[in-house]
DNA sequence: ATGGCGATTTATAACGATATAAACGCAGTC
DNA sequence: GACTGCGTTTATATCGTTATAAATCGCCAT
C-alpha cells in the first residue's frame, strides 16, 4: 500500500473536510476509525485492545478499518496516558573504544525487540559523571520501561537503585551483592581456566593474563579461573601490572614489548580482548619471538576478525550478540510482569 | 541533590495531600511549580519558554522553583503537543559486521547531542525489507525528528523520499542525483588515489582494489580514484572480482589465496576495511609470501586496530567519530530552521 | 407496562504540555 | 468617570490515547 493509497483512504474516511487543506496528509487517529466506522473512539481504542466487551462483529470491522488506512497508535499520546513508554534504554559508555563489543549487543538487542512495540535507545553515559546518574535519569523521568548496562562491579550502585525501586533492568556481568539479581554474563572464570590449560597444554612454562580493571566483577572471575589453573598445574605465572583491557593498545604493547626485553619473561600469555592479543603479538614480533614457539596466546574472541589473523592463534569465542538478544528478551520478560529472578539469570558458557 | 531531597520538595509543595500515598514520590511537573509560586500553569509554561511578555523577576522565580524541585518537562507530553519528537534516528543494517562502524559514529552522533534535548534511538532495518520501509515508517509516524542513514546509493529512493518531504536528515554518503542534499561523507576518490601512489611509489608494479558492492556510490568514487591513479602512471592493475569489502572475511581470503597462486597475480592492493585488509595479510602468508616485499598493501584505517598490526602496514585514516559528530551537528542545524543545502554538506578530506 | 439483567456501546475525564485568545490591573488621557 | 493602551497573567482548548463510570439496547420475568 503506497502513501498516495492511505491519504485517499484518509480523505474519503472524513466526510466534512472543514479545515483540510486539500492535499495534506493527515496521520489516521482513533478519531479517523471511528470515523469510519460510525463508532466512538473509545469503542474503537477497546476494540483494537481486542476487548471481549466489544462484539466480535464489532473488533473485527474495526481492525480491518485500521488495517486498511494503516493506522498505528500515536506513541505520545500512549505514553502520556498509560505511563509506558515501549522504550528500552542501552547505557553505553561512548569513550569506550572496545572494538564492536556495543555494535554486537546493539544487533542482539534489535533482533530481540523486532516485532515488539518496544524502541532502542542509546543513553550515552559520559565518564566525566557517576555512573549511576543516567540510570537515575531514566527512573526519575520515566524516560524507559527498562535499562540494560553492561561492565557491572562487585557492589555495583546501579543494581542497588534499581533493585530498591523495583524497576526492570538486566546488566550484562554480575555483583557479588547478597541479593540475586538478573543478568546476563559470561563465564569468564571458565574462559580463564581454559585459556590456561591450553597454554600449559601446548608447552607454556610461565603464564600471564592481562586483566580488566580491577572496578569490574569479571576482573575477579578471570583471576580466579586463571589462578585455579596455575595452582592445579603448580607452574608459574604473573599477572600484568599497571595495564588492563582498557588501557590503550600502545600502552599494552609497550608493557608487553619490555617485559618481554626482561629476564624470567612468562611465555604464555592471556588477553580478554582482541586488541590486546594483537598487542602481545605486536610485542613478540618487535623482539622477534615466534608465536607459537617461544610464545604462545590465547585470546577471547568477540567478531570474526582472528580468523583472519597470521599466525593463527587459539582463541575462545564470547559470543555478544547473543548476549545482547538474551538481555532483550529476558528484560521484556521481566518488564511483562513479576518473574522470579532466576529466571532472569543466565550464563554463557565457554 | 537527593532522591529524598526531592520527595520532600514535592510534597512540601502539595498542600493537600489528598490522594498522595505516604512516601510515594511523584514526579514533578509544570502544575506542581504552579502551586508552589501560586501562578497558572500556563504561566509557569511561558515562564520556562523565556517568553519575553512574562516578567523577569516572575521567569527567575520560577526558574529557581523549577530547578529546585528538579523539574524535566515530560518528553510525551511536549511530543503530543507540538508534534516534535525530540528523537534523532539512526537507522542500521543490524547484520553489518563491519567492525566498529557503527560504535564510531554512534561516538560521535552521542557528542553532537550531549546537552541538547535530542535522543539518539537505534532503528533497525533488517534486510529483508526495502531500505526505504523504516525511512517511510519514521516520516509518517512522526517517529523522529531527524533521520540519519548510511551507504548511500547512487539514486537512493530515500533521499529521494526524505527531499520530496522535506524531512530533515543527514547520510553518510553521496548520491549521484541532480539535486542537491545534505551529506557528510569521505574522499573515497582521494582514498583509493592516494592508496594506488602509495603502492606505486613503494615499488608495485600491479595493483588490485577490493571495492565496495557496486549498488554503493562510493564504490564508484573508489574505483575511479584507483583508475584515475594507475592510468596516470600506466601501470597494470585489476579490481577482485567476487568479492567485495561486504564479503565474508573467509571469503575475501579464499579469493585472494586463489588469486595470489596464479600468473600475473598484483603485488599492490588496496582494501577499504581493515578486515579484508587482514584477510589480504593472511592469505599472503598463507603463500609465504612477504608482505612489503612481495607483496604490498594499503588499507584504510577506522579504528586503533592497524597500530597492532604486524608487519606494519600503511593506512589511510578515516575518521568516523567526526563522521558522526559532523552528522550529528549538521542535523541539528537544519532541524533548528531551514538551511541552504551547501551547508549541510561536509567532505571530510584524505 | 415495569423492572431488571446481560451485552454492548458511549460520555467524560485525565495524562502534561503549549498555542490562542481573553482577561486583568494600572497607568495616563480626554 | 469612562476610555485607551500597555504589560502581564490566565482560561480554554487541544494533541491522541485510555481508565472509569454511565448509558443504551433488546429481552425476559414479573
Amino acid at each position: 500500500m503506497s502513501l498516495e493509497d492511505l491519504e485517499d483512504e484518509g480523505r474519503r474516511a472524513k466526510p466534512e473536510p472543514v479545515t483540510e487543506r486539500a492535499g495534506a496528509y493527515t496521520k489516521p487517529t482513533l478519531k479517523t476509525i471511528a470515523e469510519m466506522t460510525g463508532l466512538a473512539v473509545t469503542t474503537v481504542s477497546r476494540a483494537l485492545a481486542d476487548a471481549p466487551q466489544i462484539a466480535l462483529e464489532t473488533r473485527l470491522r474495526v481492525r480491518q478499518a485500521a488495517e486498511q488506512i494503516g493506522y498505528l497508535p500515536d506513541r505520545a499520546a500512549q505514553r502520556l496516558r498509560t505511563g509506558r513508554t515501549n522504550v528500552i534504554s542501552l547505557i553505553l559508555d561512548p569513550h569506550e573504544e572496545i572494538l564492536g563489543y556495543a555494535t554486537s549487543m546493539i544487533r542482539g538487542l534489535t533482533e530481540a525487540l523486532r516485532r515488539t512495540p518496544y524502541h532502542l535507545v542509546v543513553t550515552p553515559h559520559f565518564s566525566d559523571t557517576p555512573q549511576i546518574d543516567p540510570v537515575r535519569h531514566i527512573m526519575r523521568n520515566r524516560m524507559a520501561d527498562g535499562i540494560i548496562f553492561t561492565r557491572t562491579e562487585p557492589s555495583d550502585p546501579r543494581v542497588k537503585l534499581l533493585m530498591e525501586n523495583n524497576f526492570p533492568f538486566i546488566c550484562h556481568g554480575r555483583t557479588e551483592l547478597a541479593t540475586a539479581h538478573p543478568y546476563v554474563d559470561y563465564d569468564n572464570y571458565g574462559f580463564a581456566y581454559q585459556a590456561a590449560r591450553k597454554l600449559i597444554d601446548a608447552g607454556a612454562k610461565k603464564l600471564s593474563i592481562i586483566l580488566p580493571p580491577e572496578r569490574f566483577t569479571f576482573a575477579h572471575h578471570m583471576r580466579h579461573g586463571f589462578m585455579t589453573a596455575v595452582r592445579e598445574e603448580g607452574i608459574g605465572f604473573e599477572i600484568a601490572r599497571g595495564v588492563t583491557l582498557d588501557s590503550k593498545s600502545d600502552d599494552i604493547r609497550d608493557y608487553l614489548y619490555h617485559r618481554m626485553g626482561e629476564p624470567e619473561c612468562p611465555d604464555g600469555f592471556i588477553c580478554g580482548g582482541e586488541v590486546s592479543a594483537l598487542a602481545v603479538m605486536a610485542a613478540a614480533y618487535d623482539h622477534g619471538l615466534a608465536l607459537g614457539k617461544d610464545v604462545r596466546l590465547v585470546a577471547k574472541q568477540t567478531s570474526g576478525l582472528f580468523d583472519q589473523v597470521r599466525p593463527r592463534v587459539e582463541t575462545i569465542y564470547e559470543d555478544l550478540s547473543e548476549a545482547g538478544l538474551l538481555m532483550g528478551r529476558l528484560l521484556l520478560k521481566r518488564i511483562a510482569g513479576p518473574v522470579p529472578v532466576h529466571e532472569l539469570q543466565a550464563l554463557q558458557t565457554v
